[in-house]
DNA sequence: GCGACTGAACCGATCATTCGGTATATATTG
DNA sequence: CAATATATACCGAATGATCGGTTCAGTCGC
């Protein structure tokens, strides 16, 4: 099997247990293989493995909300799939985030250019749609940036309260609130 | 020495390296302890030790938080000073939250109750000061959420930035935010 | 001398990693 | 077509290091 294949099992593995938290061992029973046939794909081992969930990573971004939100509807209908899309990705809010939780541990310092691109990225998709809407510049990027403070305040808000819906709820008047006075 | 004494460096060691970065090597250095001194104040281990900064955040909840919220002052300006206090606890944006950080790894299960704890009572005193500025019942609750998704997600997101001055920034308008129309 | 405390050595378990080798499938050759 | 070579996928077993946790002979202030 090709090695993107594993690339799934250890997203899901890496948001919930984290760079320290996902042993080899745990590695190699989510994915079926043997700590050795792990190395094959991975030379760069662990933290290989967390790279190259993190350049899959994009690659969703780039498809799910990148292209999404530059690409044609209305604006409110844009970010409204998009929302869909990330409720997908967090499950309903059950499911933590996995740049939020690589920005802890040892794994610090190795991803965090990886993770600010990432956000960066996602930030400035929204601030353009906004600008195309007719939103001042700065106005805009201060948007981008509510968003993905709701978003990822949310989703830990709502994990630590077991309270999937609140995610939901915030996640689906986002639209909305992004084009609200003042 | 005491060993709330130790309470400070262990404190700052779980947030920054979460429970399964947090190794007792680390904790040795940090608190200057050999480790048969660290299980001499915490007999139950590392396990021990999170749960007593865990008890720690309480109390500094109730005198910085729930205390000072119940207090006297105009709403705006008990909520300016929480805001102020808070600043300190993440160090302006630079330090991540303990709470965010214990809900992933190996001691998800373990502290998901304190952690739920903390937060309710957090949500709860915010909601209860807007209720007595004249909101209504569940939009208080509401707002209360808010700001504590403001606040997690404005740490999170200023940190994967490197940006510290866009947490200050949304800490600094979040008291006239919550009072805000609609 | 007594209780609080600790440094240093130690334990079994687990960590990430590596090596030697097998199975299979495809390509190459005579 | 059969035989051989190449490459990829895979894994059992073992590596040394470090993990969380424990033990114990002390040392210190009282």
């Amino acid at each position: 099997m090709p090695k993107e294949s594993y690339i799934p099992s250890l997203f899901s593995l890496f948001r919930q247990y984290g760079y320290d938290g996902a042993t080899l061992s745990k590695i190699a029973a989510a994915t079926g293989l043997g700590k050795a046939s792990l190395y094959h794909h991975f030379p760069g081992g662990k933290e290989d493995m967390v790279m190259s969930v993190l350049s899959y990573s994009e690659s969703w971004l780039q498809e799910n909300v990148l292209q999404l939100l530059a690409g044609d509807g209305s604006p409110q209908e844009r970010l409204q799939k998009m929302c869909d899309h990330i409720n997908d990705l967090y499950a309903g809010g059950t499911q933590p985030c996995l740049l939020a939780i690589l920005q802890s541990g040892t794994g610090r310092d190795r991803f965090h250019s990886q993770i600010k691109s990432r956000l960066e990225a996602w930030i400035g998709a929204i601030a353009a749609i906004l600008v195309e809407s007719g939103l001042d510049e700065t106005l805009a990027q201060q948007r981008g940036e509510d968003a993905l403070i709701t978003i990822q305040g949310a989703l830990m808000v709502s994990q630590a309260l077991d309270h999937p819906s609140l995610f939901q709820q915030r996640l689906q008047h986002l639209p909305q609130a992004l084009f609200r006075e003042a």
